[in-house]
RNA sequence: GGGCGGUUAGCUCAGUUGGUCAGAGCGCCUCGUUUACACCGAGGAAGUCACUGGUUCGAGUCCAGUACCGCCCA
């Protein structure tokens, strides 16, 4: 049985949260075959592959969302009794963890050539092992329920393996190749990178035009008063240049198509070429052609069959090629290049131009394009199958819109170059014979022999590439669960359930793991994609450490809680959408949950003495509870409709908000305060108070299970001090989902207008600034059907109202004759009521009645110019013939009622 | 150039199929030491739902266009 102890005045989240976690580990209820599982094996699993975060960065808040959202999940089918694996990870994330690890040892004065592959690597594995934990002990601190026992990291061995399996299979079944392609070059990362991580930065420039000199049809030596002026930004890939091309159908230059121009430095006798990408407007209208370092002209150099020639080496100097600027970096070339032009007196024009720059995500390093042999894997038909499977809705993403975005992507997505210039990551699984054979092999200790010539390992070296870190990563779904093997894991949990992510890395994550799970593992690795919005500072600008606006999930825990940071984040959010995060917002979170641990601690502190301590928890006795227990009962079968409807949603903003409406403004400024009265009236049975004690527990309860997806340490920390049902398990963590139970609508409806009544009664006394202290006495009336329900919490109302004594009248006539004196006229809905002013000083006699005149007369105007409002929607014939009926009767509802408060207002004002 | 999202109270945002939906939190104003909570309680002020047309008996809610902001892709 749990511990009661007595509870701080306010919540302290620090002391609390800590040991809760060690608790949940102790209990072993993470996973879902852990000891202190209580999953239903009958229930289809839950499963949540966690997207590794990258091994060397410090979490943050977009983390600490996706691992809220991904908790949030998951503790709710936990408790729904559903298997649920939550699995977690670690990404090696190879360019980005070199990227760190050669900064630091740029500081030792090494490099990555001066320690050599093996010493390199080894340093890794130290310097992982530090950030692993800081980054584990994150997860943890936000709360995170993740399976431990099944850990996994990109770089563990089962990874590997899996890396190299599905490289075999990819490579036997065609799909992936090996060919001389353009990839996108960084010379700073000295890899090749995805198109993804390549930024295009709009920046201003140059463009210079060029003149090169045509040649002589009869002699092929360059004719003197003849050329052609070409536009260029980069000039240093004049080196290069293999055509000069127009458009087809140019005027200007249709008569020199097929003559050759001699390419200035190089001296080399290249074609004019016609052809429909070139844009007559851009420059001069000629252009030169550089197959080896631009897309375009790649394939403009394959449409004519010209050569490629490759200028720049790996750090983007120019290369033998480059006669006479040999080891000049690109930029210095250029300069070069330019001058010399100009000094030759062919450079003709010099203009800024504002272009597209491709950047390196990582390095800032302007991307070339470079010709280079390298491993693809075929997405056509990968592609294809990714999209099939999301327009059949075998995976649904959320919110869909993002489907014309995947669809889009699909359709124009190209060959995927796999490999990477690195160190740190999976060697790709291919060697090479000297003739030039390829052995792609899954073995760990690589091929025999050369698969085509029969030739002996010894002689056969390994591809010196490491694969693409999202290569593992597209296996995470099924790699974590021990594919290729057949395991139990496999069968039990593949595929997932939901793939939760930020919108901003769909095409890494969801498109690689969608077209590799389909296939590798035959089917979809997950049922829902769901996308969520980023975490921006509070002027909608992108954290970043550059710009200094981080805001650190570790710091936010400590000043308010892992909840307060929680519901800050889930309350924020909604599909799909950006939040603007403000770290005020945490005080929202941090003061529902002290909200919290006070109803609780009131709740806990006001059971009746004939309730023993020790008891177990039990329904309310049905039979003798009051209108204030049975509407807590029946808001809170309403909260539990909505928000187990939200989560089925993924709505979990809706979700926190009926929580944070259900908990705080409906049980505790009204359930409480009614149930306070009752437990204090030592004229009420035992039997009531108890039930209405049993009441307040049992909503409690409920609303503790409720929330505690989205505030894990203060429900669980509270729930430890309620008593427990039978059956019910020692930690809320894998205690039963609520169930809805019945609702009273028409009772919700009745209490409703009786809190009406308090409030106005309120607003009365506060605008007739009347003392918030004194008891006045109050009249009311109300139609017979509210009677009995007002009478049976008349005693609460009064309290609430300030009211005493509180008179029902039968009547008008008597509320009238009671209500001659001076005093204050309430009309609130159905209830009538007027509050009897006793006057201290008579001189405020004059002014107050004055002022509940204004306050009537304001009343007055607003119901008249609402029923003017009604009666004319009403008088539309349109409206009553076309308008459902539900509407039209609720419209006359509401005319009637709205015409006996003006009635009543009336009479006040006339009276 | 193509596509997507946003524009609702001073601030941050809800408003799911068009019919009491004009809302919440924070902030602001006025009160308040009734033993759960001042991380609180009571009351209050505050918005031509970006703009212009259209559809409809009825439009933040649907359609078209405009403006501004942001993002993605080329």
């Amino acid at each position: 049985m749990t511990e009661r102890t007595e509870l701080a005045k306010a919540y302290q989240p620090l002391s609390v949260e800590g040991p809760i976690y060690e608790r949940w580990l102790a209990a072993d209820v993470f996973a879902p075959d852990g000891a202190g599982s209580r999953a239903d094996e009958t229930l289809e699993p839950f499963v949540i592959i966690q997207p590794p975060p990258n091994i060397t960065g410090a979490l943050h808040l977009g983390h600490a969302l996706t691992s809220t959202i991904e908790d949030l999940m998951v503790r709710h089918a936990r408790m729904a009794g559903r298997p649920t694996l939550w699995l977690p990870g670690l990404d090696h994330a190879s360019i980005a963890a070199q990227y760190v690890l050669d900064g630091i040892l740029a500081k030792e004065g090494e490099t990555r050539e001066s320690l050599g592959r093996d010493r390199y690597l080894e340093r890794m594995w130290q310097f992982i092992d530090t950030t692993r934990e800081v980054m584990l002990g994150q997860q943890r601190r936000i709360g995170a329920s993740l399976d431990w026992s099944r850990l996994r990291f990109t770089m563990d061995e089962a990874s590997s393996r899996a890396v190299r399996e599905a490289f075999t299979r990819l490579y036997r079944d065609g799909l992936a190749y090996r060919t001389e392609a353009l990839v996108n070059w960084c010379p700073g990362c000295r890899t090749s990178v995805s198109d993804l991580e390549v930024i295009p930065t709009e920046e201003t420039g140059t463009l210079w035009t060029v003149r090169y000199q045509l040649l002589d049809v009869a002699t092929a030596e360059p004719s003197p008063d003849e050329w052609i002026s070409v536009a260029t930004t980069r000039p240093e890939t004049i080196l290069g240049d293999t055509a000069v091309a127009v458009h087809p159908d140019d005027e200007r230059y249709r008569s020199v198509v097929g003559r050759m121009v001699r390419i200035p430095f190089v001296d080399r006798d290249v074609p004019i070429i016609a052809d429909d990408v070139v844009d007559p407007a851009f420059g001069t209208g000629a252009v030169k052609i550089t197959p080896a370092h631009d897309r375009a002209d790649h394939e403009t150099g394959i449409r004519h069959g010209l050569p490629m020639i490759t200028v720049l080496a790996d750090d983007a100097t120019i290369n033998e090629h480059g006669d006479g600027y040999v080891g000049l970096d690109r930029y210095q070339a250029r300069a070069r290049i330019v001058a010399d032009l100009e000094a030759r007196g062919d450079l003709e024009a010099t203009m800024p131009h504002t272009m597209l720059i491709g950047r390196c995500q990582r390095s800032n390093d302007v991307i070339e394009p470079r010709l280079k042999t390298q491993w693809f894997v075929r997405t056509g038909p990968l592609a294809a199958m990714a999209l099939e499977a999301t327009r059949s809705g075998r995976t649904g993403i959320i919110p869909a819109r993002f489907q014309k975005v995947w669809e889009h992507w699909m359709t124009s997505i190209h060959d995927w170059n796999v490999s990477r210039q690195l160190w740190w990551g999976h060697r790709i699984p291919a060697w090479y014979c000297p003739d030039g054979h390829v052995t792609v092999t899954a073995a760990e200790a690589g091929p025999d022999a050369c698969e085509t010539c029969g030739r002996p390992a010894r002689v056969l070296t390994q591809d010196p590439d490491i694969f693409d870190t999202w290569f593992s990563s597209g296996l995470w779904p099924f790699s974590t669960l021990g594919w290729p093997d057949d395991t139990e894991d496999l069968r039990a949990y593949y595929p997932g359930t939901v793939m939760e992510t930020g919108y901003d890395i769909i095409f890494f994550w969801v498109a690689r793991m969608m077209m590799l799970g389909l296939h590798l593992a035959e089917t979809v690795p997950f049922r829902t994609v769901y996308l969520h919005g980023l975490v921006k500072d509070p002027y909608g600008k992108r954290m970043s450490k550059t710009k200094g606006n981080v805001v650190d999930p570790l710091e936010a825990i400590s000043e308010s809680g892992a909840d307060a940071l929680r519901f800050a984040l889930v309350h924020g959010t909604s599909p799909g959408n950006d939040q603007k995060f403000r770290t005020e917002r945490l005080e929202d979170g941090r003061n529902f949950a002290n909200k919290l641990w006070n109803a609780t601690r009131y709740v806990v502190g006001a059971r009746p003495a004939t309730i023993d301590a020790n008891a177990p928890r039990r329904a309310p006795d049905p039979a003798v509870l009051g209108p204030a227990e049975r509407w807590i009962r029946s808001r809170v079968a309403g909260v539990t409709e909505t928000v187990s409807r939200a989560i089925e949603d993924f709505q979990f903003a809706e979700m926190t908000r009926a929580l944070y409406e259900g908990i705080w403004s409906e049980f505790c400024d009204w359930g409480l305060e009614l149930a306070k009265v009752r437990l204090a009236d030592d004229a009420v049975p035992v039997a009531e108070r108890e039930a209405t004690w049993w009441t307040l527990v049992e909503a409690l309860d409920t609303y503790l299970r409720l929330l505690h997806p989205v505030m894990p340490f203060v429900t669980e920390a509270l729930w430890a001090t309620l008593p427990h049902a039978p059956g019910d398990p020692d930690l809320l963590i894998v205690a039963d989902w609520p169930r809805a139970a019945e609702r009273d609508e028409a009772l919700e409806a009745d209490l409703a207008a009786v809190l009406d009544l308090i409030r106005a009664v309120r607003n009365a006394r506060a605008e007739a600034r009347i003392e918030p202290g004194p008891w006045l006495p109050v009249h009311a009336l109300m139609p017979p059907e509210l009677e009995p329900t007002f009478e049976a919490i008349v005693a609460g109302v009064a309290r609430l109202a300030r009211a005493r004594p509180l008179t029902v009248h039968r009547g008008r006539a008597s509320l009238m004759a009671a209500s001659a004196g001076d005093g204050l006229a309430v009309v609130a809905g159905a209830i009538e009521a007027f509050i009897e002013r006793s006057v201290d000083d008579p001189a405020d006699l004059g002014a107050v009645p004055t002022a509940d005149r204004e306050r009537l007369a304001r009343e007055l105007a607003e119901a008249e110019g609402r029923l003017a409002t009604a009666r004319g929607r009403l008088g539309n014939h349109d409206f009553l013939t076309r308008a459902p009926p539900h509407v039209v009767d609720g419209a006359r509802a509401s005319e009637a009622e709205l015409a006996e408060i003006v009635l009543r207002l009336q009479a006040r004002l006339e009276g």
